[in-house]
DNA sequence: CCACATGTTCATTT
DNA sequence: AAAATGAACATGTG
């Protein structure tokens, strides 16, 4: 479910697990998952060392080692972080052991997870092109990396290059709360829905954390809890389902009408 | 066997 | 440059 919120989580999770211990041995599962890097350039950068902190920016998790490089990771769809024994990881990618003996597990079935290295994530973020972190940007800026765009707004929220961290899942539900259709020109938006947006994209992703990322635990007032086959508007009518961008998108059609 | 999946990137076309 | 569309990536699940 690698979203901000997941990975909001999942630096929570590396925090209280991984930090502070020396690493005893490096094994790269599957090399296919690394970027810009190899097998040999990782093993070299994290044997001996120790994790201090990490940062999270979008959906990237940026782990720093006490030689001052970050190992930087991309979950996917499917990644996720398992700290203990190796046998609870089904498909790790990464394993890294601590002196405690215990392991960490960077997971990842279907492998659409990546994994590399910086010395800097700033200049990574920038070469990326990343744009403001949906969670850190203020009203001001977010109205600002909208100015312009003519595209349809589910787009635009999912694009990482304009804001970075929602996903599909979220995206859905930040429309649905705001009651703006996703296929809304982005140009066609009020300055109250800008205002609402905005509120709601903060709120939703708060709540997704204050909820642990389990979508499916939101209160009924959510659209996540009904997105399924079927599923209904907690106000009674049958959820669309439409492609946007190529993603699957649930919407009321009474809550969110397309404005022309 | 088939359809679908929380993400990103690239090619193609408008 | 932008924006829309579709495919590709690799693999599990229903």
């Amino acid at each position: 479910m690698p979203e901000l919120p997941t990975l909001e989580i999942y630096k929570k999770y590396f925090d209280e697990t991984s930090l502070h211990q020396t690493i005893n041995s490096v094994r790269v599962v599957s090399p296919e998952v690394l970027v810009e890097t190899s097998s040999e350039e990782i093993k070299e950068t994290l044997l001996g060392h120790e994790f201090i902190q990490s940062r999270r920016y979008g959906k990237y998790l940026f782990s720093q080692l006490d030689n001052g490089l970050f190992l930087i990771m991309h979950f996917g769809m499917t990644g996720f972080l398992h700290y203990g024994s190796v046998d609870g990881s089904r498909y790790p990618r990464l394993l890294i052991e601590f002196s405690t003996g215990k392991f960490l597990s960077f997971d990842d079935a279907r492998k659409f997870g990546k994994l590399g290295l910086t010395r800097h994530p700033d200049e990574f973020i920038k070469e990326k092109k990343l744009g403001p972190d949906a969670l850190e940007i203020n009203f001001k800026n977010f109205k600002e990396i909208f100015k312009n765009k003519k595209g349809m707004i589910k787009p635009l929220l999912l694009n990482q290059h304009v804001l970075a961290g929602i996903g599909n899942l979220y995206a859905d539900e930040i429309l649905y709360q705001s009651r703006v259709h996703p296929l809304t020109p982005a140009h066609m938006l009020d300055k109250e829905e800008w205002e609402q947006l905005f509120k709601d994209m903060k709120r939703v992703l708060q709540k997704a954390i204050e909820y642990q990322d389990k979508p499916e635990a939101l209160p009924e007032s959510y659209l996540l809890p009904h997105r399924h086959q079927g599923g209904k508007c907690p106000e009674g009518d049958q959820l669309n389902i439409i492609q946007v961008g190529g993603r699957t998108t649930y919407f009321c059609p009474q809550r969110q009408k397309i404005k022309h």
